[in-house]
DNA sequence: TGCGTTCTAGTATGTATGTTCTAAAATGCG
DNA sequence: CGCATTTTAGAACATACATACTAGAACGCA
């Protein structure tokens, strides 16, 4: 009974996170926004309301499409090859990264968690979500031999989760794929169980 | 020959640090930093140059105070002593920090590094600068027998860098100890070397 | 066909931004 | 004691910012 939108609210919100993703929050501004996705910013209040609340739609948008996706689609891998799988598309991803954006959830981690919350709470479940996964891998793959039990799933999927912010942050900076494989190796070659070391 | 300085360079980027490293670049103002600092604008843009190149002084101070410290009072311990000790003074400064600012250096990692070129230069060479620092210890660890030679120094020595960088942006979203730790213990077992694994 | 509603377009609003300017104050050297 | 030089103080600058407002356009329903 009223006028219809002339935009895709998903497209929006794609172009949202292009710009969110590239610049940061403080750097991004409203008018960038506007320019970038299209439609004025008029329609952009409207439908989504201040700029910090687009942020908030960009973020979720963002960790449905590409960490809830990645987390999906390597919970249907046997335990240790999803870890592997995992990651092995985290350092491709990240050397494919002509332009450094790195992942959306770690810059906003440094980005905007630290000052607000709200969002904290947001970035913090997301890393929560990451590390169970994680630890649903290792404790599956211990129960199946796959993966060495001379430690804790806990401590494994934590420790998972601490090399993944790792990598992510390295990359924008020095994103050589040596060092990041480097970073990786020792984690997956504890994994895998030292040769005679079922632990104590 | 000419009218003295009234206030210490020093205590100036002291000051300028704070508000960067509580804020980031974009979100610091030259009028908060004129504020904190308590010189004028007109005194900093005659001493510092513009916002950016007192970011680039305020990076270097802090480097130096902080990171370039930390590495020297390490050098002096045994290796394998160095980098366990180096780690404990990390977790247990992400602990204490109140507000959350992190490590100014990891900050600029994501904050800066990524869309100018000379910042992310320095960044990047500090960043080497601890790998070697971590490499040296590996090294000599491996040599004295305190760590183990399943992995090669380097390989150890991208992955420890690695871990510090995951452990200190967590620990901004989430500064729980038994995460940090947990994050820290496969890698410090690794070193340590599982019974039995001196290689194949 | 007109009414109510919600959209779009573009401009206006006030504030905050980074930076520079003007003028006065403070030193060392002649 | 001035002259040259540099620092201060604080207002002034233009621009960029996030957001709100004013029109008018496009639809569903009566």
């Amino acid at each position: 009974m009223a006028r219809p939108r002339e935009f895709d609210e998903d497209a929006v919100l794609d172009a949202a996170v292009e710009c969110f993703w590239k610049r940061g929050y403080e750097a991004t501004s409203v008018r960038e926004l506007v320019a970038r996705t299209g439609i004025t910013a008029a329609s952009l209040y409207n439908a989504f309301g201040d700029k910090r609340s687009l942020y908030g739609r960009v973020l979720d948008h963002y960790v449905e499409a590409s960490v809830a996706n990645r987390i999906q689609r390597c919970e249907a891998l046997p335990p240790r090859r999803a870890i592997e799988v995992f990651f092995e598309e985290i350092v491709k991803r990240s050397l494919g990264d002509r332009d450094r954006k790195g992942c959306l959830l770690v810059n906003a981690a440094l980005d905007v968690a630290p000052h607000d919350p709200e969002f904290r709470k947001v970035v913090a479940a997301v890393l929560v979500q990451i590390e169970v996964f994680f630890l649903a891998c290792t404790r599956d793959g211990q129960a199946d031999g796959t993966i060495a039990c001379s430690l804790s799933a806990e401590t494994l999927a934590q420790h998972l989760l601490g090399v993944l912010m790792g990598i992510r942050v390295l990359a924008r900076v020095r994103p050589e794929r040596a060092l990041l494989e480097g970073i990786l190796a020792p984690t997956l070659a504890l994994l895998r169980g030292a040769p005679g070391s079922s632990g104590t």
